[in-house]
DNA sequence: CGTCAATTACGATAAAAATCGTAGTAAAAA
DNA sequence: TTTTTACTACGATTTTTATCGTAATTGACG
């Protein structure tokens, strides 16, 4: 009854996941279109990324014609949260309050920002649940 | 001119200069007393770690006696920031509303870490420059 | 002094991640 | 059907990080 247990994703894996989450599937020269525009890379070290990525479980494919189709198999949000907590860990000592405030205090806010912020807080003290 | 052009530290890095924040200079001995509580790793993996942090420009040290007493060479703050921003770009696409929403969202908050963030909210809307 | 115990120095190895080149293959084109 | 072309497969290499073992050193102490 393992239903997730892939391992955290790499840098390298996780712009090809930011890839496909943002566009969906899509087959390996795409990937490595978009990835060229940052920095050089090879087709067939992408390539090699993403059949590694495979065997991992973080993706999966669809044959058409000799080509392949790839798609994240792993949800954005979960791995966003699993590489949340280990960089909290690790770098915050686990504060989320102090990375927090960091976040806040080094970059630029909009109003609109401000505003969603606001609203989720007004959701936390509201919703102040005996304990959990 | 270049004051700080440090290489961000790795993990196992990061965790020896999470203890001299902490507990201020200490000998190889001392982090790695505290090190053991965490996981197995023998005495010079930390010693090794440390040299190559040193020469990283990560530590500095001074001697007492045969002994060398290691001290952070780079700020806490600093150091957490730009891994505070390296991770942003990578895992949320360098939105910092996002990491921020996440992070509140996922893990509990005091009533008092509710009252801060309360403020620094306030200070960012008074604060509000003629855009930049 | 000479021995011992605590440390450091440092090379070597292992492990993980990233990168690339070459060969094979199958569909498309000629 | 033959040739080309577009891809994939996959081994090999390189780079970075982590880990460890052994030898050298040096201060303490008998």
């Amino acid at each position: 009854m393992s239903p997730k247990n892939t391992p955290q994703p790499t840098a390298s894996e996780l712009a090809v996941l930011q890839l496909l989450w943002e566009r969906g599937p899509l087959p390996v020269k795409e990937v490595h279109a978009a990835l060229s525009e940052e920095k050089d890379i090879v087709y067939t070290t992408v390539l090699k990324t993403m059949q590694v990525m495979l065997d991992r479980g973080m993706l999966e494919r669809e044959s058409v014609g000799r080509k392949h189709i790839y798609r994240a198999a792993i949800s954005q949000e979960s791995t966003q949260n699993k590489l949340l907590d280990t960089f909290l860990q690790r770098t915050f000592g686990g504060s989320a309050k102090r990375l927090v405030m960091r976040a806040l205090g080094n970059y630029k806010t909009t109003e609109q920002d401000i505003a969603e912020l606001k609203a989720l807080i007004d959701q936390l003290e509201n919703n102040k649940p005996d304990e959990e």
